[in-house]
DNA sequence: ATCCAGTCCC
DNA sequence: GGGACTGGAT
């Protein structure tokens, strides 16, 4: 979910794939409120979450610089520069328009393909090692993904209100990104749309306000979602960072995001991606990082097991996933484990790429069964998902 | 009761 | 490589 597609959490990163939907979608009807200093109300936040600052935790100023170990390190390729993007106004692109569209699919698989086959035809000059070689089928599976997203409702495609964040001017809508790739990670999109919003109502959607604002009212904003003690914790550190070496803009390059307290890679390649419509690598949460291991599309460099983290699965589906599928690749495989292929218990049973899939019906239905069970070591398998699917719910 | 999410910290 | 952070889902 809150996959990384911060889609959603603001409203123009939206993942739905399907245009018309934007019909039926509300729009903020009053400019963004402006933010001069004012002090922020806690009017019609959190339901209760009463005694906001009853605990006594003063705010300790963190004067501490931020080292961070150097990830993304081996992104080498395109650390071009790039033209200011500051002066375009209005044509910042909503992560919709990364999503692949119901009548462009074919297109668009053509298109990959033909890159693909550019990429290991010729001996291009690519600063990647040795070329790799595609999964076998990765189009049609692909392709068979796509089919049941675009066939069926996930719940991450029916709301927001994209449009919002385009009224933003530049710079406010990237912080906005940035906020809300901060509060999107693993909660509801439903409860990320409301934080950022509650957020934006009161204010505080850009650095100024956000440092002049108390901490203890950050949380008691964003409260529903997960971690907020920590995201407002790291909200406000960013916002510091943001003014004092960036002039109230958000960082733009992968490294400088990285280094921001509480943004690791999925979320600095997401800000990437969105905020700044530069795609340096693949956004990977945890979905992509399942999905991607359960297909055999990823392994452990030089080996076939599975990538144990992230950043693995990051790297070796660069690797030869061609570059017009890498933001893409979110929104559809996170519908995708949150509909079919979920962490547990997947649905194999109905899923249209099951023929396709090394792990189809593979999976034990409730992994963590080391309940002391009675085993009927007689006939039946017992490394069978079903079986104890169905053992589990007697 | 356990899993899950992304990042940080040990 | 595992726990802390939080609250929701199973």
């Amino acid at each position: 979910m809150s996959q990384i597609l911060l889609r959603n959490a603001l409203p123009s990163l939206s993942s739905a794939p399907i245009s018309f939907r934007i019909s039926t979608r509300m729009h903020f009807s009053k400019p963004f409120p402006s933010s001069k200093a004012k002090i922020p109300t806690i009017s019609d936040s959190k339901p209760d979450a009463g005694s906001e600052s009853s605990d006594g935790v003063s705010e300790m100023k963190v004067t501490r610089v931020y080292t961070r170990k150097k990830r993304a390190a081996d992104i080498t390729w395109s650390t071009q520069e790039t033209k200011n993007p500051d002066e375009k106004l209005c044509d910042l692109p909503n992560i919709e328009d990364f999503a692949y569209e119901k009548t462009n699919l074919s297109t668009t698989l053509n298109q990959s393909k033909l890159s693909s086959d550019l990429l290991s035809g010729s001996g291009n000059d690519l600063p990647m090692k040795s070329k790799v070689d595609p999964p076998d089928n990765w189009e049609k599976v692909l392709q068979g993904i796509q089919n049941m997203r675009t066939s069926e409702d996930a719940p991450v495609d029916s709301m927001g209100c994209e449009k919002a964040g385009s009224l933003l001017p530049p710079k406010e809508r990237r912080f906005a990104v940035l906020v809300s790739s901060l509060l999107s990670s693993q909660t509801k999109d439903a409860v990320t749309h409301g934080a950022v919003q509650r957020l934006s109502q009161n204010g505080l959607l850009d650095a100024d306000s956000i440092v002049n604002s108390e901490e203890e009212t950050i949380k008691s904003l964003i409260y529903p979602v997960g971690f907020y003690s920590r995201k407002a914790g790291n909200l406000k550190k960013i916002a510091e960072i943001c003014l004092e070496k960036y002039g109230g803009d958000i960082p733009r390059s992968l490294t400088e995001l990285l280094a921001l307290p509480g943004i690791g890679p999925k979320m600095a390649h997401l800000v990437m991606n969105v905020a700044w419509n530069d795609v340096q690598g693949i956004c990977v949460d945890t979905h992509v990082h399942r999905i991607c291991n359960r297909l055999g599309w990823v392994s452990r460099p030089g080996t076939r097991q599975k990538t144990l983290t992230p950043e693995e699965t990051r790297v070796s589906l660069q690797s030869w996933l061609p570059k017009e599928e890498w933001v893409p690749i979110n929104p559809l495989l996170v519908g995708f484990g949150q509909t079919v292929c979920t962490p547990l218990r997947p649905r194999c049973g109905q899923c249209a790429i099951n023929n396709l899939c090394p792990s189809a019906f593979k999976e034990a239905a409730s992994p963590k069964t080391k309940t002391k069970k009675p085993a009927p070591k007689s006939t039946l398998n017992t490394s069978n998902g079903s079986l104890q699917l169905c053992l589990a719910r007697v």
